[in-house]
DNA sequence: CTGTTAGCGCGTTCAT
DNA sequence: ATGAACGCGCTAACAG
């Protein structure tokens, strides 16, 4: 008595059989519809509505050998960059017949959430897979690869070397133009603040802040190391600026990242200091994570939403194109100025 | 010459071939270890790593009838209740031996795209669904039930009547604490900014707005309604409040919404109002939306993640059990005070 | 243009 | 504890 009826659900061979036709018929109607008489089509469609059929993609993708599904594991959905990406892959998605699923895998047990989700999606036999990586950990993409899979990376380092497109962040930019626009406010004995020189990304940040002082000529920077990039780790760094005397503080902080400036940003005001008057501050970059600055931050602005765009389409050509060739691109981030920078200034 | 492996997938009867064992040991294995002498089940595990297989999910799916996923349809990645949302279903899921796949359906196109991704869930056999509600559109519900699914609706309205378990934000609520946290530093003349009484969510807010006002007793608010709930709705709200006379304006004023004490902040700063000397600002939400902010404003956060959590645990509950029976959940939002309200008070 | 049929890879009986 | 056989619902290739 266990029929299919009891699980409630409808299958083709039903409706082939309400609307009068054969299995292979109701499939074209719902497949390839042109190769289907109008008469007969609208027949088997309504059938298809009045019985409630829905498909079962399992049995679909199984005989077709593969989903119409593509998948993005992202780092963290608290992090608007990726959110940001996950819209850009969206709207190109959604603009080429197929569907985008989601996994965020978190940023607290390191990458084993995504190693998961990975081998979820690879399971599920999705055509391709966009991967945020974390910690640099590109291991990800082996698996898809080793499984036959698609990958696409997204928001790599420089210097990896692995079979698949990548698409990454100008974070030696990113520096370069937090700096920059520090020195064109005028400040010039400017501090770069947390992170440690042996992370990567640190490092392009640093040393394209280094670059735009020794563009300018007449300026100098000082780095100011931290154990990690939290808001915890702003506030030491203040406190050890705060030992100093009051002629030898920075007027200018680079932050390298959003979390350390929110943590800077209260001490150095507890301390006296005026933002930006005696200290003028911008982040490297802006995952909103800094919503509750006491006052607005100047950030570098991640190009996330196009990341999210180009490597969505890097991945379908992947798909489609026999001719795929790997590629790597590069995007370029750019300044938001507010008031940690440039002073309270109304929005028109 | 074209066999399973030129499509480059190990199946389960090779690993049982290259093991020396049956098809159905392996499956064994897999699903249900105990049952294999340990001896065999070592082989088996070595084989399987050895050859690189994987499982395929729609086979599996489409054998046991059922998948082992669970789906969370949001409305929009951009705004944090909903990011929020998935992070406490995340974690509730991640500790249930399922998975958790998310889909962003999006604001602009109304909800079709919404329903796009219902139905590719529901035809991907999803477990059961975590639906976000919008434009208080509910038919996305039904549309998983007739296909015999499971759901739990999200941020729906008070009065929805659907068959399903919900979970909402005390809105009202939201509202009251708004007014009340102005009443407490002493303003009396408020008003309540954005939105329309037609529109049930901002009825809400404007109703526990003015019960506050009245347990005040000594106070009064008046409505200022708006088009939407967009920026431009806000300036356009402190355009008309400028034309009044100095002695007329409120002192404080509840934003229906960030967006619109978004909108609101530059106008009334321009007309050289202090904020919150002149009038003290607090919007109804905390979508992070208003980063941009001229001066951090204080909101009434609603409790995305525990929605998430909550509504995850209702959804496994009629997931796993004969005895469910449809609950109604209501949350409460919590007042975070910042600048616009209370100050400069640099954080300790 | 329509019907028939052979698998897709795996879970699950049932024997043994 | 293990293996053989059936069928999940559908697509695609082919026959008519």
């Amino acid at each position: 008595m266990a029929g299919p009826q009891s699980r409630g659900t409808v299958t083709m061979s039903e409706v082939a059989a309400a609307a009068g036709v054969s299995l292979g018929t109701v499939s074209n109607v719902l497949n390839h519809p042109e190769r289907v008489r109008a008469e007969v089509r609208e027949r088997v469609s309504e059938t298809i509505i009045r019985l409630g059929y829905v498909r079962n993609s399992a049995a679909r993708t199984l005989a077709a050998g593969r989903s119409n599904t593509v998948g993005y594991v992202m780092v963290d959905m608290a992090n608007s960059l990726y959110t940001d990406i996950a819209r850009g892959a969206e709207d190109v998605t959604s603009s080429s017949g197929m569907y985008l699923v989601v996994a965020n895998a978190g940023i607290e047990g390191g990458t084993a959430r995504q190693a998961t989700y990975i081998d979820h999606f690879v399971e599920d036999q999705l055509q391709g897979i966009l991967l945020a990586v974390f910690d640099n950990d590109v291991s990800g993409a082996d698996r898809v690869r080793q499984a036959g899979g698609r990958v696409v990376l997204l928001d790599v380092a420089t210097d990896v070397d692995v079979d698949a497109c990548t698409v990454r962040i100008d974070y030696e930019l990113s520096g370069y133009l937090a700096a920059e626009h520090l020195l064109r406010l005028g400040r010039t004995r400017l501090a770069f603040a947390g992170g440690q020189r042996s992370i990567h990304a640190i490092a392009e940040r640093l040393a394209g802040a280094e670059r735009a002082v020794a563009d300018h000529g007449a300026a100098a920077i000082e780095f100011l190391p931290s154990h990690d990039l939290q808001a915890a780790d702003g506030r030491e760094v203040a406190r050890s600026l705060a030992e100093r005397g009051a002629d030898d503080l920075p007027d200018g902080i680079v932050a390298a990242a959003d979390l350390v400036a929110t943590g800077l940003m209260p001490e150095l005001l507890a301390r006296g200091l005026q933002i930006p008057g005696d200290v003028a501050l911008i982040a490297c970059d802006d995952n909103k994570s800094g919503y509750d600055n006491v006052v607005p931050l100047s950030t570098v602005d991640l190009p996330g939403y196009a990341i999210g765009q180009v490597g969505m389409n890097l991945l379908l050509d992947e798909i489609r194109g026999a001719d795929h060739v790997h590629r790597r691109v590069v995007l370029k981030p750019t300044v938001s100025a507010r008031e940690s920078s440039i002073g309270r200034t109304p929005l028109v």
